[in-house]
DNA sequence: CGTGGATTGACAATGGTTGTCAACTGGGTT
DNA sequence: AACCCAGTTGACAACCATTGTCAATCCACG
């Protein structure tokens, strides 16, 4: 079952890289830096080069096949995602994400911000917590 | 005493500098750069060494004085605040921010983060549009 | 006044990210 | 198979927001 790939904008060419990008981004369900990335490549044995790592990503999240979120610092992290609008759910110890959707949400930032007058909304959500295992006492 | 200018933690020192961050952030109703706010106390006669502004805005979020959210491209903003949860609808194309409040939101979060059986709950979420002002035909 | 801890700011260092560009790759064409 | 050549790569440098450093300065208090 590995027909959930991220797929990569039409018209570039599947190369080693960007193929070797897209398959450690499976690889994982939380987080990761661009930097980890290369490194997890890297030590797996189908080294990239960083520059094409921060790229293939960049493409990847314009073409909506991958979530971006920033770090506390700033940092930018990235993960596979599904192609429908949702948000997540992220585990502040380990990093895990599960993805949610939430209407009631979307409904209400579209009148909230129609009551203010603005249009062409979107926005951004995250929601942080400690997952269950993380919480769970230690064994 | 009802002063709504941010007020430094406890135990420190208002100085000139403090005092002159503290007075910019009044200036303006957008979220703004430590660079931006550097340059507009140069300008205005009032110059505060960059650290100093950034170890000034640090602690203003710390203590809750101002909201921090990330541009884009990762950059701090900065904008004061008021001191209850909120969050912002913020206009995409001037920048100008309207502070919102969502119990509808509070408790959706609440209530996925639960269902997955996660504690410690907060979130962040940001409205993006563009306000009645831009988006009016020019006059 | 004098003293000491808090504060400042010029400057250097850090680190994620982007830009550069010569070398390389590989599909289409002859 | 040899040739093209636009797309691609990656080592390296550049960029720039942010943080660290530390000697000089400030200021509350005795």
């Amino acid at each position: 079952m590995t027909s959930t790939e991220p797929h990569l904008p039409h018209g570039t060419r599947p190369t080693r890289q960007r193929r070797a990008v897209a398959s450690a981004l499976h690889s994982f369900e939380d987080f990761r830096s661009a930097q980890d990335i290369h490194d997890l490549l890297r030590r797996s044995g189908d080294p990239v080069g960083l520059s094409t790592v921060y790229r293939t990503l960049q493409a990847l999240a314009d073409g909506g096949e991958v979530d971006v979120l920033r770090a506390e610092d700033g940092e930018a992290l990235y993960r596979r995602c599904s192609a429908t609008h949702h948000h997540h759910l992220v585990c502040r110890s380990c990093g895990r994400a599960v993805e949610v959707e939430g209407p009631t949400v979307e409904r209400w930032t579209d009148g909230v911000a129609g009551e203010h007058g603005f249009t062409d909304v979107s926005h951004t959500l995250e929601v942080f917590g400690t997952c269950p295992e993380c919480s769970a006492p230690r064994d």
